[in-house]
RNA sequence: GCUCUUGUAGCUCAGGGGUAGAGCACUUCCUUGGUAAGGAAGAGGUCAUGGGUUCAAAUCCCAUCAAGAGCUCCA
């Protein structure tokens, strides 16, 4: 629902004074590029060149479209500019003053130019009349800038232009496209290449090569973009996982549901999704009579367009929630506030429109299962049941190991008026979060205005491989659904109420959760989760009936097991064994077989010696029964 | 959605206006083996799709589809 970004704050220069010394190298080495890139391609416009979190970027508007292969001379002219150390000097001067170099095209230059600084002109009219305006000078090159600055470009030794991609000057689509170039640079060079090594290796974990090495999922052109097809191996990490949570849900009182894909148009104008939030949803399916009585009449697909956004159809959605099903679900009968709390939960599959653009492997999909539930419950019942849905979470991140998230509140903007629900009660229900949130034992933030627009929330955002973040867990207070759907249950004054409703979803989706958790463990299942966890490998052929004994055992006490029947030797079974993260060999041979024993091999302990069959099966089923790591 | 880059065998990739290449995987044969690749032979591709230029297009051009990076967006 419409959550508005918070405005990016321009940063005062107290802040700016506040940049650790690695933003300020970064920042430096920044102008160093821009200065490179000034003396290859002097027409060139530069915008914003700020530190990021992996390095810095400078946006340049250049009718030359800069590829990696300019980048060996753009790192040649840099390296020029840090090799004759030139002093950052920096220089206050008026807004006329200002104006007037940027006029002459003389700011984020080597020298006067026929054209202005454009941007620098329209950046120049950002800063507030009170704050003073500074140009910072390298060699020839000045630059409208804030600073601060390390003292020489002698201290920027240790950098590397990494990519050029595009982005909308100030962040709007409506503005034109610069080019941004990113570069990284460190206090010396042995610290640049542990970065550099640090990227190869997030490379290799990432979830998309994985999935493909380990035929976890499957995306097809044919069956269309954001689309994900689990395949065998993928299903069983699912598979598990599911299990998992469902173990806990029957303990936490929960009652699972199925409901269908779609559901008819006059569901989603209740919810309010039809027809306001059509941008993100997949286009509605007209119901056959509806469309012929539509085309009798003449309609053009303008009008049907039209119809549309009226919200004017007869027909179907693909849901883009689960919550409407549930609601209908529970109101399908009357409910005395003795029934209450009522906690519905499906791993129900919705559908949502993401722009092309956005979508990527696993994490960011058009199709997608939520591991939802929603509660029905009291206006007295909200904080335990918050309590217990994070007690979930907990249990979820703690069994696999995921400590490196963060939790962030969302809470209402007290300035704001879009929110649904009394104060009071928004009063409670976030101090109900923060209380909640404090059991967990980490650190949170508090966000206000981060709240949706029927509720506050608690997000639980993990980092993937490359540093995006993700969201995956969520818990939600929900004012506005009860209203739009007239909830009610008979309290004990024998009078209607409304109940409040609680979404959350402990993993966010399955597919978003499987690729962060393929990253997490860089393929290296635990063994609940692999999809294969013992491969018996017999030495030759001789063992292969001693080899099958093993593998029916095994597979009697419900281990996933293979068998490697191929005529290789035991190095090359090993190595594909190792190849597929299997988390135990066994090794099969004559001093096996005649002391009816296995010898193990773990995937990362390596030989562990050998033990009885009934032995190891008893030691793995266990492993798996704990779900340790 | 926008900008740039990319699309050749199941996978990873080379090549490139004139009969389609390698390694791995696959099939068969030889070998019967002790902890990360034994040997040989074979099979496998309208070079993403549709147009155009050309005597000739997988190669050049345009469009479409898809992937990647980034930006915008994410109820």
């Amino acid at each position: 629902m419409p959550e508005e970004a918070p405005a990016k704050e321009r940063k005062s220069l107290d802040e700016r004074n506040q940049m650790s010394d690695l933003e300020r190298l970064r920042h430096s080495t920044a102008h160093v590029l821009a200065t490179a890139i000034a003396k290859l391609w002097p027409d060139a416009q530069f915008a914003y060149g700020p530190p990021t979190e992996q390095g810095f970027y400078y946006d340049v508007d250049l009718e030359h479209r800069i590829s990696p292969e300019d980048f060996p001379a753009i790192e040649a002219e840099m390296k020029k500019v840090v090799k004759e150390n030139q002093t950052f000097e920096k220089m206050t001067v008026s807004r006329h003053e200002a104006l007037e170099l940027a006029k002459s095209g003389r700011l984020a230059a080597l020298g006067d130019r026929e054209v202005e600084s454009t941007f620098k002109i329209d950046l120049l009219n950002e800063i507030p009349e009170d704050e003073e305006i500074s140009i910072y000078k390298n060699g020839d090159f000045w630059d409208l800038c804030a600073g601060p600055h390390v003292p020489r470009t002698g201290n920027c030794k240790a950098f590397k232009v990494m990519s050029v991609a595009s982005a909308f000057y100030k962040g709007d689509a409506n503005n034109p496209q610069l080019q941004r170039v990113y570069g990284t640079a460190f206090k010396n060079k042995t610290m640049l290449n542990e970065h550099l090594e640090r990227l190869e290796e997030a490379k290799e974990r990432d979830h998309r090569k994985l999935g493909k090495e380990l035929d976890l999922f499957h995306i097809d052109e044919a069956v269309g973009q954001g689309l994900i097809l689990w395949k065998p191996n993928g299903s069983v990490v699912r598979q598990e996982l599911q299990n998992f949570i469902s173990e806990h849900l029957v303990r936490q009182g929960y009652s699972q549901v199925f409901t269908p894909h779609i559901g008819k148009l006059d569901l989603y104008r209740t919810s309010g999704h039809f027809p306001y939030y059509q941008d993100s949803q997949f286009p509605p399916v007209i119901e056959r009579d509806h469309l012929k009585s539509l085309a009798d009449e003449g309609c053009t697909c303008g009008q049907l367009m039209n119809q549309m956004n009226d919200g004017d159809l007869e027909g179907f959605m693909l849901k883009p929630m689960n919550c409407p099903h549930h609601i209908k679900i529970y109101a399908s009968e009357h409910h005395s506030y003795r029934d209450l709390p009522i906690r519905l939960a499906e791993f129900g599959t919705v559908y949502r429109w993401e722009q092309s653009g956005e979508l990527g492997g696993m994490t960011r999909v058009r199709g997608f299962t939520q591991d939802d539930a929603h509660l029905f419950c009291t206006e007295d019942q909200v904080k335990d049941e918050i309590l217990g849905c994070l007690e979930l979470v907990k249990i979820v991140l703690g069994t696999l190991g995921m400590e490196d998230y963060r939790v962030r509140i969302g809470l209402r903007d007290p300035d704001d008026s879009k929110y649904v629900g009394k104060p009071e009660n928004w009063d409670r229900a976030e101090e109900a979060l923060r209380e909640a949130a404090q059991t967990l034992g980490t650190e949170f933030a508090q966000e206000p205005g981060e709240a949706a627009f029927y509720g506050p929330k608690i997000d639980f955002v993990v980092k993937d491989v490359i540093g995006r973040e993700w969201q995956l867990g969520t818990v939600q207070v929900d004012y506005n659904l009860p209203e739009r759907f007239e909830l009610e249950y008979i309290g004990a004054d024998n009078k209607p109420h409304r109940p409040v409703m609680i979404h959350r979803a402990p993993f966010g989706s399955m597919e978003r959760f499987v690729g962060v958790l393929i990253e997490h463990f860089a393929g290296k299942f635990p063994t609940w989760l692999a999809p294969e966890q013992v491969r018996v490998i017999p030495v030759s052929e001789k063992f292969i009936d001693y080899a099958e004994e093993i593998e029916s055992a095994l597979k009697e006490a419900g281990l996933r097991v293979a068998l490697d029947r191929a005529n290789e030797k035991v190095g090359a079974k090993i190595r594909l064994a190792q190849l597929d993260k299997v988390p135990y060999m066994l090794v099969i041979g004559e001093r096996e077989k005649d002391q009816n024993q296995v010898t193990i091999r773990h995937r990362d302990r390596g030989d562990e010696g050998s033990v009885s069959i009934a032995e190891f099966r008893d030691r793995v089923v266990e492993e798996v029964q704990s779900r340790s790591l």
